[in-house]
DNA sequence: CTTCTAACA
DNA sequence: TGTTAGCA
């Protein structure tokens, strides 16, 4: 591992930079934290510091605003597609183990 | 930087 | 309802 961490959320922004690579007013993004879209890691001051994965969130809140969905069903949008994810890892896995088994 | 309040489309 | 502006 050089050049590419594959780690996923390393770098941190400050509000004002994250909402300047996302496109949002800082207000804004303090809005969604507040209504539970998103929740960016916080310092020992109690600044938000928004991870690379953060802006991908966020962008993905701007995409579903503009499709027409109010803050409130964004959230439950992000909520569903985590669990969707947690459940193919789950399938994966035990698709694994069951072909384990198989053999 | 933070939170809160008030006004606008 | 979501965004923005101003204050503390």
């Amino acid at each position: 591992m050089t050049k590419k961490m594959v780690g996923q959320s390393a770098a941190v922004y400050g509000i004002s930079v994250a909402a300047e690579l996302v496109g949002l007013g800082q207000q804004t993004l303090r809005q969604y934290e507040n209504k539970g879209l998103i929740e960016p890691e916080r310092t020992a001051g109690g600044t938000r510091r928004y991870s690379d994965l953060d802006l991908v969130r966020l962008r993905r809140i701007a995409e579903l605003l503009a499709c027409g969905l109010n803050l409130a069903g964004i959230r439950m949008v992000l909520g569903l597609e985590a669990a969707n994810l947690k459940l193919r890892r789950e399938l994966k896995d035990a698709r694994q183990l069951s072909a384990k088994g198989d053999e």
